[in-house]
DNA sequence: ATCTTAAGTTTCTTTAAGAAACTATAGCAA
DNA sequence: TTGCTATAGTTTCTTAAAGAAACTTAAGAT
């Protein structure tokens, strides 16, 4: 009766979230990202218990996402810097901001903007194809089975679903 | 010593994940996103407790990113639709899978992919600057207070940081 | 010798998750 | 009439996780 692990499923969006799926542990990234680095300053900053804290750290480290640098001797003290996977998740961080600025601020006044320095402008965040840069929606997105698929999967979502079409393999 | 709401705290990043961060939620719209509509299908797909299932379907609701459509009546039943904020969520989900693709699927055999009806191309999402176009990373992206902002959060995150010059208001 | 700082541990209480049985409503079948 | 099925939940009971607060450890500073 342990809390259900999501890491079994072959879906790239249930991995994701068995790590970072939890409860602060996008927050304590989102303070990392600020370089709010060290255990007691995110204990502070968040106001998450110490004990959760821990926790989340531990897993991040062990999961490849932070690792701890040594940033003091005698007695040694770490703190936790992102990893390349875990830099990769500022993406994730964007579009999740960029959700709550359009549906939960008043008057979409966003607490926190971006200057992108590369064009200088007040930037968001905007998901788009990486081959041709158009826009993904609901309508032009027609998902099939990957290279990394299982048959039982598919075709157990494919009869779950309304639209019989789903994961019907496309010819190019 | 209930769990801790994130949506006192100004920030985009929290509101949103107060309401589609719990333990669950991501993987139910990832099923609805692809057709899976009904109590009974997201119980078998998911293998979610019938009680959980419900208390997030009633969170979702409330929220207004879903909403109960009857399909039939006597007994009347509902299915769950997204609503227009529920469907601006898939590039939440689209750039999870792409994480999950990049960095947990061995030699990124993608479970699932997409075919961008657009280009015809199989498509993986890309987070760019709305305005240029271009590329948004760590390096180039300064934040500074929003509109929404509430200048002690500000503050105190900015005091938190290794970076002194975080949240520094930018003359464009 | 005691104080302080940083990074946790430990203990105790409450809440949430999971499993499985139970309920409600109505159509249909014998 | 009685009972079976389907769908969408409720309820109950057990275990795990979250939260609050006190405690620990280690070493330099006062």
């Amino acid at each position: 009766m342990q809390r259900t692990t999501f890491s079994a499923q072959h879906c790239s969006v249930a991995r994701t979230l068995d790590i970072i799926g939890e409860w602060w542990t996008l927050l304590i990234l989102r303070d990392i990202f600020y370089g709010v680095r060290r255990f007691e300053p995110l204990v502070e900053q968040l106001g998450i218990s110490r004990k959760v804290l821990t926790h989340r750290l531990k897993r991040l480290t062990e999961e490849n996402i932070l690792r701890k640098v040594p940033y003091q001797h005698n007695p040694c003290r770490y703190e936790y810097r992102l990893t390349a996977s875990g830099l990769d998740l500022l993406p994730v961080l964007l579009v999740l901001m960029r959700w709550g600025d359009r549906w939960l601020s008043e008057d979409g006044q966003a607490p926190v903007e971006f200057v992108h320095a590369d064009c200088g402008q007040v930037s968001t965040a905007k998901v788009v194809c990486a081959h041709c840069g158009g826009e993904l929606t609901v309508r032009n997105l027609r998902p099939q089975p990957g290279p990394g698929a299982v048959l039982e999967e598919i075709e157990s979502m494919r009869s779950a679903s309304v639209n019989p079409d789903l994961f019907k393999k496309i010819r190019l």
